[in-house]
DNA sequence: CCATTGTTTGACAACGTTGTCAATAGTCGC
DNA sequence: GCGACTATTGACAACGTTGTCAAACAATGG
């Protein structure tokens, strides 16, 4: 029951090992019977070829790894993306990954750290994964994307237009936007106030000028004292709603740009005596498992994570198949969940 | 700027190449002068050695494999654990292993598949880890531990006791179910209802009998009226919530044995007109980041998981180094953290 | 029937590291 | 000063796979 190699695989079929390598890796130009020869024998022996050495031998690692940053994950929600976030990306990821014969190793990596390029050269010199998958902030650290560029290592980033640096997987964040607030006018609300998230993130701005557009979509003239600054924390968002809520007359509708300060808002018309959604009703972005359980359940915008981490590990592991690869950015359809936050104006 | 291997820090520094391999992994006698020369020629050149050729050359992987079950992740909360367990995991563990200069996997296996020795076996062909850190609840399943002590692979089993098979780290669930019911006497309550996790999980029951100390410490009777059944989800403690509350006299404090089942409960004396924590004070389990949001945020025991899965990384590096393993078990503490929804009763 | 082309198979080197072992150079005890 | 250690250094094989190339054979076209 010790280790079983290619060769015992060669021995066990009486072939030579590179035709066991053949028909391993599915190339062409094997006989059918030599072809299930191997087969059997690699069933009978439970073969399984080593990585390590395939990467050694070969040009190919059957690795990818997904760059997260270390400071967006354990229970910190300020980058407008609940922790929930790598859960979901392992799926998708590892999903397309497994169809395909490859892992995913994710590693972690401060952001903000200097020597952020030379941590990453050196995760690429110890692994030499066929890929790398850059999630924001990292997918939108030009500087870091160029570098990797240069030295021709596959990239795809998540969340971001690449526009030929790199590959990109992106969703339509203005559209989302527009979505989230249209589906308020669609209700008859016309004084819809918008909670903005941080400015460090480009979606940000675009969520906001999506809002924007819904409401000239509907005719309805904007008012600058309806869109409040927030940074994607509670604290944020209960200081946006609050201000939100005292101006007369008050808005019917608010859209929040996260989870997190949409919940805020609903604590904050709580205990303001409002109910909703009969007084106000609430859109929220990004869908964390958490919105489920509020009351009532918020109606928010979904980002299709996992998707887009399972496409985005697709197109690598084609590229790293086919040698050549797609420039082509991708964009992912979001999904707006209608939930008991939002109903018609009253 | 092409690849840079331990033979072009080998002619950097005018020495051999296993030279430059013992000072690459800290091994004794070599002079300092050299030890000097090869450091200054590695960092000059940025080497960093390669995994592959590592595992292909030495004896070790510098790798280590977390199994987790894909059912309990993504939007799932059945297993009494929130989502941010791997958040967690992977913090705690990925920073155990950066200190020591290994890597570390995550897999997603399925538990209830009746191939998942077959799918364990490839994985461990495949990547060749230098051990394997089993989540709940693989690290439950007996036949597959045995199977991995058989084969000789390191295992630390998280939240079980091993008792020998494997080595555990685990937290002390009785206790930590008498720490919330001992909170929670000592703030003056006699009628503390409890409401269970599913029976499939052994920490369940666990839980419910260190509750049980709690009461007899404070010489307080066991009323099986106040005892609910439960499953880990919102709608299971929905129930017990209701049924709980409707008892005469009615409890003035409630310990879940979730986050998920206290929300739940939370929600339910809303509805039923009742103030937390003025009428009803209740302590959870788990401490997910969404308990920090609720209205008021959730007085609740923080299970150690970075710090368990650190640990459990720790032990597998440092046997795979010595080559002898450790076998006894490892406790790890857990805190109960107090916040708005407790109070003495009044 | 021969020359040409394509298909199938295998022998062998190479990948980058560490384990093993031998060679050399110090060091200690007497 | 000599023998026996010990510390230091390096040469070389081995790890398990794939890339390259050549050999053997089959098929094709004239």
């Amino acid at each position: 029951m010790t280790k079983v190699t290619i060769r015992h695989v060669a021995a066990e079929a009486g072939v030579a090992v590179k035709t066991v390598s053949r028909v391993v890796n599915g190339e062409p130009n094997v006989t059918q019977e030599l072809r299930d020869r191997v087969s059997r024998a690699v069933e009978r022996l439970g073969y399984v070829p080593s990585m390590a050495a395939r990467r050694m031998g070969g040009s190919r690692s059957y690795l990818l790894v997904a760059l997260n940053d270390r400071n967006n994950t354990i229970n910190n929600w300020r980058s407008g993306r609940g922790n929930d976030w790598i859960d979901q990306m392992l799926h998708g990821a590892m999903l397309a990954c497994e169809a395909h014969g490859y892992r995913m190793l994710f590693e972690l990596v401060d952001g903000t750290s200097d020597d952020l390029d030379r941590k990453v050269v050196g995760i690429l010199s110890a692994l030499q994964p066929d890929g790398l998958i850059l999630t924001p902030p990292h997918s939108q650290n030009e500087a870091l994307v160029q570098m990797l560029v240069r030295r021709k290592v596959p990239v795809v980033r998540l969340g971001v237009r690449a526009e030929g640096v790199g590959l990109g997987v992106y969703m339509d964040e203005r559209a989302a936007g527009a979505a989230a607030a249209r589906h308020l006018t669609s209700l008859g609300h016309v004084r819809i106030g918008f909670i903005a998230g941080s400015a460090r993130f480009a979606a940000s701005e675009s969520r906001r000028l999506g809002y924007l557009d819904a409401l000239a979509e509907a005719g309805i003239q904007a008012d600058p004292a309806l869109q409040a600054a927030g940074d994607f924390t509670y604290e944020s968002g209960l200081e946006a709603a609050r201000r939100l809520l005292s101006l007369e007359p008050r808005p019917t509708a608010l859209v929040a740009s996260n989870d997190e300060m949409a919940l805020a808002a609903l604590h904050c018309a709580g205990r303001e005596g409002l109910s909703v959604p009969a007084d106000l009703s609430i859109v929220s972005f990004d869908d964390t498992p958490g919105v489920r359980l509020s009351v009532p359940a918020l109606t928010s915008i979904r980002q299709p994570i996992s998707e887009m981490a399972a496409r985005a590990a697709e197109l690598l592991i084609a590229a790293s198949r086919d040698g050549q690869s797609d420039s082509e950015d991708h964009l992912m359809p979001f999904h707006l969940i209608v939930r008991g936050s939002t109903t018609a104006r009253s």
